[in-house]
DNA sequence: TTGTATGCGTTATCAA
DNA sequence: TTGATAACGCATACAA
C-alpha cells in the first residue's frame, strides 16, 4: 500500500545542469546556454542535439542560478491584509495575469492585519529580491515601508495611500463610498441608521464612516440618528454580534437601516436579522461594502458599494512594473470611484413600499 | 504630488553583499559569513563590528545565492484547484504555519481547474527547486505528475489520491460524505431528493453522488427518486441555475431536498429558492459540502458535510516535510472522516414538523 | 557558429 | 579566532 516506488532516477541524484547537458550533447556549456537563450544563433543540427540531450536528462533550468546571475528575481509579491476576506483574493486575481504577462511569478502573502506578520513577509520578500511589492498595509505610514522604498524596491499601496504620497498607490475613495452608501439609505427614506464597523485603527473604516456622516449632515439629519456600532474586526462573526446589540436598542433609538463597513459584517448582520425573524429590507435594510461575490450570492442579495477589485490589482501591477522598468518613473495615485450596486437588501424600487 | 523621492541611496545602487560588509568592517568575507551562520565562533568584538557594518550598509542576505549554494530552495508550494472557493484558501491557511515552523516559505498557486495551468505552475515550481509540492489535482493520474515524482520532488495529493497510490495523500472519504449527507435527508423524512453537481470529470463529485446513491438504495428507495441535476462547474451561479431547473420540474417529480456537491452550489441554490419564495427548509431542504465559513454565515445557515480544511493542510504539510527530510520515508494516505454539521437549512430537530 | 572564461553572493573547507 | 579559496548553475563577453 505504501510501497516506495522504484524511481528511474535515484532520489538523491542531483539535477542535471547545463554542464551535464553539454557533456551529453558533446558541445560546450556556452552552446547549451545559447540554445536556451538565443536559439537562432545555433545551427539547427547542434540545436537538435542539445535539445535531445536536455530532454533525455530531464534538464530544467535552475531559477536560483538565473536570478543570482541576473541580480534580481523574476517575481512580484502581494501582501494582503486579510486572507479570510475574498476581496483580497480578487485583487490578487487581478494582479496575476498582469504579472504573468510580464513573465513574472506572483507571491501572495497574508499579513492578517498584524504589523509583525507584515514586516516578516516584507523581510522575506526583500531577501528574495522580488522586483516589486504590492501591499495593502496595516499602517500606510509604518516606518518599515519607508525602508523598502529606500532599498529602491518598487512598492505600490493597494486600497490606501500613505500620508506623504511619495509612492504609487491605487485607491478607491472611501469617503465617497461612505457618502454613496448613506445617501442611498437617505433616498430610501431611512431616518435613523447605524454604521457598523471597526476597529478605528483601520483607515478605510474611518473614511467610510466619515463619508456617511457628511451626507447625514448635508441632509440636515441629527448626528445622534446615525449610530456607530463599533466592531473589533471586519468579520461575519462581528457582524452577527453587532446584530445582537442593534436588536437590544430601545425601539425609539433602533435604526431601520445599517451601513456595514464591509460585506463580511453585512452578511453576519443579515444572518442575525433573519434568525430573529426580521424581514430584510422591510424591518432592517442592510448595505455592505466591497461587493464581494458572496454579497450578490446571499439569500437576500446584498446591496453593496462596489470596489473594482480585479481592476485594482491590474492597475497596481501596471504601476509596479512601470516603476521597476522605467528609470523615469514618476509616482502616481490611481484613484477609482466606488459605485453603488443596489440589490434586494435595501429594497428595490419595485418592491419598495415607502 | 507625484514627485520622485530623493532616496538616501541611488535607486540603481546595487545591494551590499557579504563582501561589502567585510570591507566595511575590516574583516574577511568568511568572518561575515560566520557571524551570520555560526555567531558563536566569532569573538564578541568582531561580531559587533560586523553587525554594525551590516546595519549601516543595510545588508540583506540574497536568497537566490543561498539557494544556489544549498542546492535547493527553502520553500513549499500548494497548487489549489479553485481560487474562487474559500475551501482551498482554508487548506492553504493550514499549510502555512507548518511551513513557517519548518523555516519555509509557501508559494500558493491556482490551477483554476485547468490542466494546462496546473502544468505551467508545476513547471515553474520545479524551476524554483521547491522542496515539496502539495496539490489538489485536476486529474490525479495525469502523466505530468509522475514526472514530478520521477524528479524526486516530494508530492502530496490533497483531497484526492491517485490510482496507483504511490505517493502521499491526504483525503476525506467522499463516498462516505455522500452517504452521510443522503442519510441525513432520509432521516429528515425526504422521499424525493436531488443531487446537484458536476462536471462528472471531478472525482469528488462522482464519489459524493455514489455515496448518496448507496444510501438511497440501502434504504430501499427508488433510483428515480434521486434526481441528478448536473452542473458545469461548482459555483454559486451554477447553483442558481440548478435552482431554476429544479423549480421547473413537474411537482410530482420535484424533490423536497437537495444535496449539493459543494457549498458554493448550495448557496446559489439557497438564493434562488429564497428569491422565488420557497421556504428553506420547509419547502426545500438544502445540504452543502465542505462547510466553508460562508455556509455557517448564510441567512439560512447551511447544513453541510464538513471537511477538516485546515487539518488537511497541516497534515499534508507534515507529509511533504517528512518525505523531504527522511530518507526512509514511506508514502502514506492520511484519511479523514467527513462529519455532518446540521444547521437550519435542513431543519433542526426542534423546529422540524415532520 | 561554437568554445572558453568570468562573475553573480553565499557557504563551507581548510589553513594560518 | 580569522582569512583565503572553491564551488553551486547560469548567462554573457569575447576569442577562436
Amino acid at each position: 500500500m505504501t510501497q516506495q516506488m522504484r524511481d528511474s532516477r535515484a532520489p538523491s541524484a542531483k539535477d542535471p545542469s547545463v554542464k551535464d547537458v553539454a557533456a551529453a550533447a558533446g558541445v560546450s556549456l556556452g552552446t547549451v546556454s545559447n540554445v536556451l537563450n538565443r536559439p537562432s544563433t545555433v545551427s539547427a543540427a547542434t540545436r537538435q542535439r542539445v535539445e535531445r540531450a536536455m530532454s533525455e536528462l530531464g534538464f530544467v533550468r535552475n531559477e536560483s542560478a538565473r536570478q543570482l546571475r541576473a541580480g534580481r528575481s523574476r517575481a512580484l509579491a502581494y501582501v494582503m491584509l486579510d486572507g479570510g476576506n475574498p476581496f483580497f483574493h480578487d485583487v490578487a486575481a487581478g494582479i496575476e495575469p498582469a504579472a504573468e504577462a510580464a513573465g513574472l511569478s506572483l507571491f501572495v502573502c497574508n499579513s492578517d492585519g498584524r504589523a509583525d506578520r507584515e514586516a516578516r513577509h516584507l523581510d522575506l520578500l526583500v531577501q528574495q529580491r522580488v522586483q516589486g511589492i504590492l501591499l495593502t498595509p496595516v499602517d500606510p505610514d509604518a516606518p518599515h515601508l519607508a525602508e523598502i522604498s529606500r532599498r529602491g524596491i518598487p512598492l505600490v499601496m493597494v486600497g490606501r495611500s500613505n500620508r506623504a504620497g511619495d509612492r504609487c498607490s491605487v485607491t478607491v475613495d472611501d469617503v465617497s463610498g461612505g457618502r454613496i452608501a448613506a445617501e442611498h439609505l437617505v433616498d430610501r427614506g431611512h431616518r435613523r441608521i447605524a454604521f457598523v464597523g471597526g476597529p478605528d485603527s483601520i483607515g478605510q473604516v474611518r473614511d467610510r464612516l466619515r463619508g456617511a456622516r457628511e451626507i447625514w449632515a448635508e441632509y440636515g439629519r441629527l448626528a445622534e440618528d446615525l449610530i456607530h456600532l463599533p466592531t473589533e474586526a471586519l468579520t461575519v462573526g462581528e457582524g452577527r454580534a453587532a446584530g445582537e446589540r442593534l436588536a437590544g436598542l430601545p425601539s425609539r433609538r433602533r435604526p431601520t437601516a445599517a451601513f456595514c463597513a464591509n460585506d463580511l459584517l453585512a452578511l453576519g448582520l443579515l444572518q442575525h436579522a433573519v434568525s430573529v425573524g426580521l424581514r430584510v429590507p422591510d424591518d432592517l435594510a442592510i448595505i455592505g461594502y466591497d461587493d464581494i461575490d458572496f454579497a450578490a450570492a446571499a439569500a437576500v442579495p446584498l446591496t453593496s458599494v462596489r470596489q473594482p477589485r480585479r481592476e485594482l490589482g491590474r492597475t497596481a501591477a501596471r504601476l509596479v512594473l512601470d516603476e521597476a522598468a522605467d528609470p523615469g518613473h514618476r509616482h502616481e495615485e490611481a484613484a477609482f470611484a466606488p459605485v453603488l450596486v443596489a440589490r434586494a437588501s435595501t429594497g428595490t424600487i419595485r418592491s419598495h413600499a415607502g
